[in-house]
DNA sequence: ATGGCCTCGGTTCGAGGA
């Protein structure tokens, strides 16, 4: 027998920032367990003791100013680990920790600025570096959950205007063919296994009404293996979280399993 | 109104984000 759990994701743009909405949105939900991103804040200065304070456990990798990801949940976290590999890199943008025997990775996929830049370099190397610490978790049998801002629309049906966004970073074939890569693994979109036709984003920009004119893109993910594609009840973009006085750009997805 | 942002660190601007 599997417990029900609820897993979300959402990239909130600097935690200090933020913190009084996302208490607020966990107080609400009672999600078991939230992968966050782009924390921009070192681990001595992360508010554990905020989110232990309303029952909730922290594990978190962060950095100054920029990158840090985080995971925040209702049960023991156990098994934490930081970072993709050995490999010389000093961007936090993995933790991964293991909840009710389900190992949760929460992710922050590099940006990469442009087609052909020295970040977009970056990003597809980082994204083929995950595929490789992921097969080995895959291969090893346990239940994997890959959750976080994966930076990339998948098909051009993700995106609120593909002429303008096709081709282009986030959008582009190679980017695409790395995620490609990771669902080869046998991980699986979780919003496609249950909304296969809907139109979904998870992020607007600041800028230019993005939000109240709906010109999204949907490049929050959350990647499953089998076993947990079977339990899934909803999946969901909480959009009203993208309302209201400095919202982030982001609105969390939320999982839930049976 | 026909253009419209936000974080961080560190100062009143720059880098980065997507």
């Amino acid at each position: 027998m599997s417990h029900p759990l609820t897993i979300a994701t959402w990239n909130v743009n600097g935690i200090r920032a933020r913190l009084d909405r996302v208490l607020d949105w966990l107080s609400r939900t009672q999600v078991d367990v939230l992968c966050l991103q782009e924390t921009k804040t070192p681990d001595d200065k992360f508010p554990t003791e905020d989110f232990e304070a309303i029952d909730y456990s922290v594990a978190a990798h962060g950095q100054k100013s920029y990158n840090g990801v985080a995971i925040i949940a209702r049960h023991d976290l156990e098994e934490v680990t930081v970072r993709i590999d050995d490999e010389d890199d000093d961007q936090a943008r993995l933790i991964a920790a293991t909840v009710l025997g389900v190992r949760v990775f929460s992710a922050y996929f590099p940006n990469g600025q442009s087609v052909g830049s020295d970040k977009y370099a970056y990003k597809l190397r980082w994204m083929a570096r995950l595929r490789d610490r992921l097969e080995r978790e895959v291969a090893s049998g346990r239940e994997v959950a890959l959750l976080g801002d994966f930076n990339v629309a998948p098909e051009p049906r993700d995106t609120h205007d593909p002429d303008q966004w096709e081709g282009g970073i986030l959008c582009s074939d190679q980017e695409r063919e790395a995620l490609a890569r990771l669902r080869e693994l046998g991980l699986h979109d979780a919003l496609r296994a249950v909304r296969p036709d809907d139109v979904v984003y998870t992020w607007w920009d600041y800028r230019l009404l993005g939000f109240p004119k709906n010109r999204g893109l949907r490049i929050d993910h959350a990647y499953l293996t089998s076993s947990l594609v079977e339990r899934l009840v909803s999946v969901e973009v909480d959009r009203e979280a993208r309302k209201g006085q400095q919202p982030s750009d982001h609105a969390p997805l939320v999982v839930a399993l049976r």
